[in-house]
DNA sequence: TTGAAAGCGCTAACAT
DNA sequence: ATGTTAGCGCTTTCAA
């Protein structure tokens, strides 16, 4: 039925060069046995796998080896993450090319299923993977110590919770308000709305946006008003997981500080740019244009932000960058041939910057 | 420095409850060998293996089993491609659903590396993967027959070339043009636009999707005028790989469209959604109000489309489906436990309909 | 009802 | 310079 052609082992290219088997592994797979083997052997034994079109049997490597040259990813099961969006896959990017370079594999762990702790801590349990990229964990995910516990080889992409055991790499989220801010007030804004989260569960970045709208007005000397900082206060209620949260965010909030009237913001920061688009859309819809009348911008600098019209303004994170520096740390920590290079035993904890883009849907202050 | 438990092996569980491997393997992983065993027996033995948190060694039983439950995930390295983009992360969502349920895993095949064609075999060469998905894939890609030798377990999904030993899930292209006039000419138009791709090498479903609208135009008796179809006549030139492609399109087609004065379209089809909403934000620039003064609707339901303002009409393409028909496909004709049950030889090709999701883009001719 | 042992394909220590 | 062999962890046949 299904045909796969049968592949040549060690003792095929034995067989045809006319040689034993450790001399072939030595020689077509770079193992460390016999190290002295002819240079006419050498070429015999390539020739002859060639020939059959060798290669190695992957899980035979890895049992001897004790290694697989596999990661893993992982993201939460929330209906809007998943490869498929640009958030995720921008990560994976920056995690595939790192594997490339080091002739490792991805395995999507668990992308969208239920029991995502057990699959996580089974895959490392089998020997499965050597390594896991674990991508929007919060403390809510109370197994994180449990699978730290399995395996030390893990790190995250944008946590802040507590486990402090966690290796991870971050955004700048501070710094990243901070400059939208900055980008706001140096146009002329002095009263800037902010759009906070609504969902039941809020992500600690998110929440740590809030705190950095909060503080940043308050040190910039910028209008400081409760009535500018959209959330669950106004829409009166929380988001569950499964609504289209973001957009509801958004919406809810433009509504919110067009019914301020003249006590209005000029411009307008959204937590993601998802909400951010979902505002600009809906004061559009109303009337309102954007830039001129009101601005607005977002975080993150998702793929959306150059497809819609007016092009939003927007936080780069470098997720391929922090997705390859998570996939390069895996791997030095995991790769034989590297191994003994690694690091000491410290907690990682890098730090990325984040970079106004400015587009069209901020502007000077008329 | 990586710490990784010691996991525990048969041998381990068979110490603590005084028996053979033999009879562990039997009782923890459903194998064949021992079929009579002691209720007692099983008992101490699941007991045993509980405790010490027992997992079979992945490598270990592909080994023996000749099989990885493993699936491979392959794009070609396009820039626009990847699992960032919503076209092929809805796709995996839908074969990561079939993997779960059979309990198979996913890899991802050189996601945008080099050296497609030889990542490929080579996961089947080294029995790293027993089936693999192959997402827009076309005759450029003179490497399937070769694949195909190696391994028939490959199936592609929206697939148009000449290979016809390749499996493939096909989206019905002719009926979704179809559908996408038939919406139009419903509410009154009869001087229909179509934008078609200027990229230096056509995708096959992209040239479909054009003879179908010149097709339908002529079989629905609707203006039928060579200016109406966008495509490298007016753009002049072709459009290099490297280039944000769709955009161009969609943005010269605009402005193509609007030069026909009087003889422009009242509404414009794209061959895909990117192209659409690059045409209508710039005829938005130029002050042409969508759907009042002129309509556009584009073909494959991205994400994009409820996401941009006015939301986009499209003829939506049950990607996540056609993941979850290729990969079940290829378990069932992989999976050691399934293999009999599966079909005969002949090639499959399934073809999955398309569906009209009206928006906001599209309206009655005024 | 249970155990012993061969063997999947590979690596590396050791023997020749 | 090359060959022999044990063993990685598992399944399964066969013997007890």
């Amino acid at each position: 039925m299904v045909r796969t052609r049968n592949r040549p082992t060690l003792k095929d290219v034995a067989k045809l060069s006319n040689c034993s088997i450790a001399v072939v592994s030595t020689v077509v797979n770079n193992a460390k046995g016999n190290t002295l083997v002819s240079d006419e052997m050498r070429q015999r034994v390539n020739q002859a796998a060639q020939h059959l079109g060798y290669r190695a049997h992957f899980a035979s490597r890895t049992l001897k080896e004790k290694c697989s040259r596999t990661l893993g990813v992982y993201f939460p099961p929330v209906p809007w993450a998943g490869a498929g969006y640009g958030y995720e896959g921008a990560m994976i990017r920056g995690v595939e090319k790192a594997c490339r370079e080091f002739n490792y594999d991805l395995l999507l762990v668990n992308m969208a299923g239920d029991n995502d702790a057990q699959s996580c801590m089974d895959k490392f349990a089998e020997s499965r993977i050597d390594g896991l990229v674990l991508m929007n964990v919060d403390d809510q995910h109370d197994w994180l110590p449990r699978l730290l516990d399995i395996s030390s080889n893990v790190v995250a992409v944008d946590y802040s919770g507590r486990v402090d055991q966690l290796h991870a790499m971050l955004f700048d989220n501070r710094a990243a308000v901070r400059q939208a801010v900055e980008h706001l007030a140096a146009l002329g804004h002095r009263r800037i709305g902010f759009i906070s989260s609504c969902k039941a569960r809020v992500h600690q970045d998110t929440f740590e946006r809030k705190l950095a709208f909060i503080d940043t007005v308050k040190q910039m000397g910028l209008d400081d008003d409760d009535q500018l900082i959209f959330d669950t206060r106004f829409l009166g209620r929380v988001i569950e997981p499964d609504e289209e949260c973001c957009m509801v965010e958004g919406q809810q909030a433009a509504d919110h500080f067009l019914s301020l009237g003249d006590q209005r913001p000029t411009a307008i920061l959204a937590y993601n740019d998802l909400s951010a688009v979902a505002c600009m859309h809906r004061m559009m819809a109303q009337g309102v244009r954007v830039p001129n009348d009101i601005c607005i911008m977002g975080i993150d600098d998702a793929e959306l932000c150059q497809r819609v019209y007016p092009t939003l303004t927007s936080i780069s994170h470098p997720l391929p960058e922090m997705g390859y520096a998570a996939a390069s740390f895996l791997i030095k920590r995991s790769a034989p041939e590297l191994r003994k290079t690694s690091q000491g035993n410290q907690v990682v904890r890098q730090i990325f910057a984040p970079t106004l883009i400015p587009r069209q849907s901020t502007a000077a202050l008329r």
